[in-house]
DNA sequence: GCCAACGTTGGC
DNA sequence: GCCAACGTTGGC
């Protein structure tokens, strides 16, 4: 089973979106990137992922997520009225797809990302470097511990 | 709101 | 295929 981490605004889907319909799965849907288009792809049900909030006053790590559906056409590129509507995707062979999660966990305290910069076993992690953009990225059996240790350890 | 870093586009 | 221009991300 991968571990992932993914990129939110919380204003469009935060943690609590997930823990406020815990029994009801989340449209992982507006990745326009390719490289992160392609680890969703790779994402697996029963799969785990950080949910990680940007663009906001409390940047960091809120919780956790899991996936309950693989990689399937994202809707939203063929509906003219999204934001994320791209009408170069061919209908034959879409651009862009969607995975569905549920609401796993939410941190007792989020992790903030000044916090996560000085963890050693997060070097390597795209998340912590400067300039990175890429919203969806795999996360080591390490780094998971790493991060879960420190979740747990204000408890 | 600023702007550095980065991905994408398009002319050549 | 190069690379300048452009648009977007995302921390600050």
């Amino acid at each position: 089973m991968a571990k992932w981490l993914v990129k939110t605004e919380p204003e469009e889907c935060s943690i609590d979106d997930f823990a406020s319909t815990p029994d009801k799965p989340i449209v992982w849907e507006g990745v326009r990137n390719y490289q992160a288009r392609n680890f969703l792809r790779q994402m697996r049900e029963g799969d785990m992922a950080f949910i990680y909030h940007s663009s906001c006053k409390l940047i960091g790590i809120a919780g956790i997520a899991r996936i309950v559906k693989e990689a399937y056409p994202d809707p939203a590129q063929f509906n003219q009225k999204s934001p994320y509507f791209d009408g170069k995707s061919p209908k034959d062979n879409p651009r862009w797809d969607a995975v569905d999660m549920v609401h796993g966990e939410k941190f007792e305290r989020l992790l903030p990302l000044d916090e996560l910069k000085t963890i050693d076993a997060l070097a390597a992690l795209p998340l912590v470097k400067q300039g990175n953009r890429l919203s969806v990225m795999p996360v080591s059996e390490s780094e998971w511990k790493a991060i879960v240790k420190v979740a747990g350890a204000r408890k």
